[in-house]
DNA sequence: TAGGACTCAACC
DNA sequence: GTTGAGTCCTAT
């Protein structure tokens, strides 16, 4: 008898034991329907040796497997890579692979469609209808009902002509293909160092090797030029390339330049695709026909026929690292990927991350540097405004020198970008009468006023409500008063200072879509925009040559709140934000506003003296064992019973082992106290880097039970401290 | 005594 | 995670 270990989709459970009924056969990777319980679930099929069960099942005790999906079976590199994930990151094996399969109809085969066109033989008996069908329809080809629409017959004339064989049945796949991108449709011109790098790259895609290389250059040096000859390379060999952004709000100018160097639009794979898209773009990535994809996070696990290169751009950035489900960090997955398919990975960032200049310091990375900005263009001048020598006047935000030199941005006609890393108008609304604060109801943070919609927002659960016009707490009328600066608030200063411009706010609420995005950088380079004012989204990725003052309203705003990766966070920011000013031919200028411009952040931005901070950075953290010297984990227990949470967390706290070269500290009630209405405790781990935490913490939480309503959530390498 | 709220263990 | 079985309790 034939049996088959299967991951079935249920995070729950662990690898169960079926039979393949006569006639089914499977392969390791194999989409299959499993019944468990009254239900059929989708599941896949494993080596027994790798998936261990936790007990043995006797062969009577079998049921058979319901289906095999006529899809191709997850590779082993595949299959490794989900292992991995699950391994490292402490999650459910089910949970990780849930993210290689689709959900929807791209499992239920290559559907197809009937149309039907003219065979070229005249029907016996030829009616002035069927005469007229057959002229008007000549080579046209679609439905019955369509072909009768365009002879303008009823659609029986159609079908008397199928029966006649005056016109016959064509299959169609409902799935068109995909444009295949010409890797010498606009071959550039690049710089000595570009080719330079790009040869390096080019030569990595031939060897078909793993090969972690990290793309180190400036803003608007040409990194994307670069990585696109390595990609037209996998082009050439007929291997895809998936390219990994941190925002879908970026893969618009990627699409532009894209299409205009390779002269068709890539893959795309993001949230907001409709079923139908995301149907066809999984069919297409799995039979390995869609050579380029692009995508944010979720791209990374797609299953992928022939994959020949991974790109992850702006590969510092900390939107990689998933917060919630399988706590995964895209950049590092993607070079696990790179290693189990044996491709080579790159990693562009004009601001790499610490763990990765560490990574090409001790040899594990290759590493390319692009030190100058292509053609005439300059790295923009920086300089720091002193909110406390210069403060702004009262309920203003802007300095008098950066609005001196917006004056004179705008008098020449040029573009600038103010940036906040704030949605909404103000953080903070607060009773002059009572004192109250409005407090989201779910989560323990303050609701975000967003004038614009006349809404107070909270901006971790999602939580709306009208702006109220009375104190909710004490009833006074016109008491609310908005407290600090969103980007809203800034357009408002912006309006009133120079009335004549034309103001943009651009955040995820105002670019939320591929298309708004594409409409903002059309009215940019049509400079239908005078004043930008954005949030983080406008800091990369988009190149406007007219856009030469960057003013950065509150450059502290990352620096509180005890992360450890704050000042290495804020320089990364700061940088990329100024690297949008003066990428052509003009100049750009950055203005600083800050209350501590000693702060070592702030003068290394000033001095350019960047590889300097990064070292002192690098050495503050091998001094506190913090990552990559060090490593963290945290677990997190939620309930929205909070002494069931804090049971839970003590218990778990009480058991902690004790183990050389670990450190636990907590529980405590989390930063976040309360998120989505539930209550949260944390306990942070600290380990040498050799340490095998997982290891650990497995061990460790499988000796302590909680009450089902209680969750716990572990995070490695966690990105966020709340 | 039917029906609802709740807990618990099995699911291969 | 979902489901069905089992338990306890209340309203009729």
């Amino acid at each position: 008898m034939s049996r088959a270990r299967v991951l079935v989709m249920n995070s729950a459970l662990g690898p169960l034991d079926y039979r393949v009924p006569r006639g089914m056969t499977v392969q390791p990777g194999s989409l299959v329907v499993a019944p468990l319980g009254p239900r059929q679930l989708l599941g896949v099929v494993w080596e027994p040796e790798r998936m261990p069960s936790a007990a043995e099942v006797g062969d009577n005790r079998l049921r058979n497997l319901a289906g095999v999906l006529p899809v191709p079976p997850l590779t082993a590199p595949m299959r490794r890579l989900i292992e991995w994930t699950a391994d490292y990151y402490l999650a459910p094996p089910a949970s990780v692979a849930r993210m290689a399969l689709p959900s929807g109809s791209a499992l239920e085969g290559a559907a197809t469609t009937v149309e039907y066109r003219t065979t070229g033989l005249v029907p016996d008996r030829l009616t002035p209808q069927r005469a007229q069908a057959l002229a008007r329809i000549g080579d046209r080809q679609g439905l019955a009902r369509e072909l009768a629409t365009i002879a303008d017959v009823s659609e029986a004339v159609i079908r008397g002509m199928i029966k006649a064989g005056a016109i016959a049945a064509v299959e169609v796949a409902i799935d068109s293909p995909f444009a295949i991108p010409d890797p010498d449709f606009a071959t550039p011109t690049l710089s000595a160092e570009q080719r330079a790098a790009a040869d390096a790259l080019v030569a990595d895609v031939r060897a078909r090797a793993f090969h972690p290389t990290l793309l180190d250059g400036v803003t608007g040096s040409g990194k994307t030029e670069v990585y696109f000859e390595a990609i037209a390379e996998a082009i050439r060999a007929g291997r895809q390339t998936l390219v990994l952004l941190p925002e879908i709000a970026l893969t618009e100018p990627f699409l532009q330049r894209f299409a205009a160097r390779f002269g068709c639009a890539p893959v795309a794979w993001h949230s907001g695709q409709r079923q139908s898209q995301r149907r066809r773009a999984w069919r297409a990535i799995a039979d390995g026909e869609a050579l380029v994809t692009v995508g944010a996070r979720s791209a990374l696990f797609l299953p992928y026929a022939r994959l020949g290169l991974i790109v992850v751009d702006e590969a510092h950035e900390t939107s990689f690292k998933q917060e919630d489900g399988v706590h995964y960090h895209a950049r590092d997955v993607a070079v696990m990927r790179g290693k189990f398919e044996g491709v080579p990975v790159v990693l562009a960032s004009a601001t790499p991350a610490l763990e990765t200049r560490h990574q090409v310091e001790i040899g594990n990375y290759a590493e390319l540097r692009l030190p100058a900005r292509y053609g005439a263009a300059e790295l923009p001048v920086i300089e720091a405004i002193d909110l406390i020598r210069e403060p702004p006047e009262r309920g203003r935000w802007l300095a008098a020198r950066l609005v001196t030199a917006i004056d004179a941005t705008l008098a020449r006609g040029e573009q600038a970008l103010l940036f906040l890393n704030r949605r909404g108008y103000a953080p903070l609304t607060l009773c002059r009468a009572c004192g109250h604060r409005c407090q989201c109801p779910n989560c323990t943070a303050w609701m975000v006023e967003h004038r614009l919609i006349h809404r107070l927002a909270c901006h971790h659960c999602g939580h709306v409500y009208p702006t109220p016009r009375a104190c909710p707490e004490c009833g006074a009328e016109d008491s609310l008063v908005a407290c600090g600066p969103g980007v809203e608030r800034i357009a408002d200063e912006a309006a009133a200072l120079w009335p004549q411009a034309r103001v943009a706010i651009v955040t995820s609420d105002t670019l939320w879509s591929p298309a708004k995005a594409a409409e903002f950088v059309e009215r940019m380079e049509a400079r239908a925009i005078d004043i930008v004012i954005g949030t983080q989204l406008v800091t990369k990725g988009y190149h406007f040559p007219n856009l030469t003052l960057v003013g950065v309203v509150d450059a502290d705003l990352g620096l509180g709140g005890g992360d450890l990766r704050a000042a290495e966070r804020t320089f990364q920011q700061i940088m990329q934000v100024a690297g949008r000013a003066g990428r052509g031919e003009k100049p750009g200028h950055v203005y600083i506003q800050t209350h501590d411009p000693d702060a070592p952040v702030m003068a290394a931005l000033v001095s350019g003296q960047a590889e300097a901070f990064q070292a002192a950075e690098a050495e503050e953290r091998r001094e506190a064992g913090a990552p990559p010297y060090g490593r963290y984990a945290a677990i997190v227990v939620s309930s929205e019973d909070q002494d069931a949470a804090q049971d839970a967390a003590r218990a778990i706290g009480r058991a902690a082992p004790r183990i050389d070269g670990m450190e636990t500290y907590g529980p405590a009630a989390a930063p976040l106290a309360m998120l989505r209405g539930r209550h949260r405790y944390r306990l942070l781990i600290h380990a040498r880097r050799a340490l095998d935490v997982q290891d650990v913490i497995r061990d460790w939480l499988s000796g302590v039970d909680w009450p089902a309503r209680v969750r716990v959530v572990v995070d490695v390498d966690p990105y966020s401290f709340l």
